[in-house]
DNA sequence: CGAAACTCCGTACCTTGTAAAGTGTTTTGT
DNA sequence: ACAAAACACTTTACAAGGTACGGAGTTTCG
């Protein structure tokens, strides 16, 4: 069982119009034909729960179909491939973050709260970062998520080219934290043991290897983070630093639009 | 033919033990049986062009043996596993970006050069953006990587451990920019379509769905890339703005470290 | 010289997405 | 009421993938 990506994470390729439907929820009444056994939306729960509990990885269309008590292929009478099923998947699962951050909140806390929700979500369905690429799937609730943040940005200067830019800044950092943070619980879950244990694994072999004529901040590092003790790995305590070091940039961004507008 | 991620990406897993020693060169001599026919080295560079010209995802053990001329199963006598290979894949890339920053350079140049030669390390392999997990390969090249950067820092007040929070939160959002890159890179050459053509040819289909009441800001937005020109949506410029407000997070980081140092 | 260690190969298993074509069911048009 | 169209669903089949297994041949060590 190979463990590295085998095919480009992708979400909403295809026809565009029939995904768009999809998504948006727009499938006229009056067919012909027997009525379906199940619903879209019946598949593209079945398949969230597949992948909350294992990765996409794992999710198959065969495992899918039997889990509904169908053949792999009348799937397709659903969706019309398994890319389109995981666009759905997605902009599902993007609904949860629906509320919105309290409206007395000035955009520092809005952003932050923000921020929290989506790495919350992405504890409850890790496999969601593997999908945040780009044209991604343009559903209602990944628009939703942009209107709510862009909003968050309302009081500041920054006019909606460069609210969208920081917004996006921020994004990238935030899918970055959250793959660490998501790598460092499967890993721990699959090999047993925690980062630091296998750190303390690795590192007598490291020790062996790294001059210290070479690399002596990487290794004074490395001295660093065990006087610290565990929680000075914390991805969540990581997180919550890069979030307010980008809050600050965009700060700084903020500051210089007032200063610009006098 | 499947667009999604069907693997996770890791990199690094496996013996160890096997592993450090194919990354850091250590296979010693006096093997018995006959003469192996090519090198690890030639199956890894074998690999990375395949990499290269099409993606990991298209990168498999059968096509690199193809290429050297042995039978598949012979690859697992100069690598254990298809993700060992990526592994060793990785770090050797890594290497190509060994230049240092001048000397002369105060952080922030130094930064900015790091950052713009991590940028063009992936236009040349972009798979690697797939790679870049927790528990990577702790090959040669990452640590040295990582001590270049680190050496940025050295005429700041930051503390070791701060440093390295600093350039992770960095590498975070570099690692988010350069797969927004790529992927529109990749999306335009398989379809044909620019960002900008695609965007006009979903619109139509979008502003029937967008409520203006529900929406008013993404579509506010939206106004404002079609009044931008194509300029707005270039990734590089997206790269080089991000990177700036993410270095104004660290320049705040910093002179708080001043202040409080007094 | 024998045995061990090694390289390399052919075969085989299992899993995947989905194309193709067939069967049966419901609705539509007349 | 009846034929035809549209649909749901199924079986079968293909090509690709990683790699376990066992065998055949080659080199080196004791």
């Amino acid at each position: 069982m190979s463990e590295t990506s085998r095919e480009k994470p992708r979400a909403g390729g295809g026809d565009m119009r029939r995904g768009l439907e999809l998504l948006w929820g727009g499938h006229g009444p009056g067919r012909r034909g027997p009525k379906q056994r199940h619903s879209t939306e019946e598949v593209v729960l079945t398949a969230i729960a597949f992948a909350d509990a294992e990765g996409v990885a794992a999710l198959s269309m065969r495992r899918v179909a039997d889990a509904l008590g169908v053949s792999p292929m009348s799937l397709y009478t659903y969706v019309p491939s398994r890319d389109e099923l995981v666009g759905l998947m997605l902009d599902r699962v993007l609904g949860e973050t629906a509320a919105p951050p309290p409206e007395t909140a000035g955009w520092r806390e809005a952003l932050t709260f923000i921020a929290r929700e989506r790495w919350r979500l992405a504890e409850r369905h890790p496999w969601i970062l593997d999908l945040m690429g780009r044209r991604p799937p343009l559903g209602p609730n990944l628009v939703g998520n942009h209107e709510v943040a862009m909003r968050a940005l309302d009081g500041t200067p920054l006019d909606d080219l460069t609210k969208d830019y920081a917004l996006d800044t921020m994004q990238n950092y935030l899918i970055g934290a959250m793959k660490e943070a998501r790598d460092a619980r499967e890993a721990e879950r699959e090999s047993g043991l925690t980062d630091e244990q296998w750190f303390k694994l690795a590192e007598p072999a490291l020790m062996d290897l790294l001059d210290p004529a070479r690399f002596p901040r990487v290794l004074r590092l490395g001295e660093a983070f065990r006087a610290a003790g565990w929680g000075a790995a914390d991805p969540e305590y990581k997180f919550e630093f890069g979030l307010s070091l980008v809050l600050d940039g965009i700060e700084a961004l903020i500051r210089r639009a007032e200063a610009a507008a006098g």
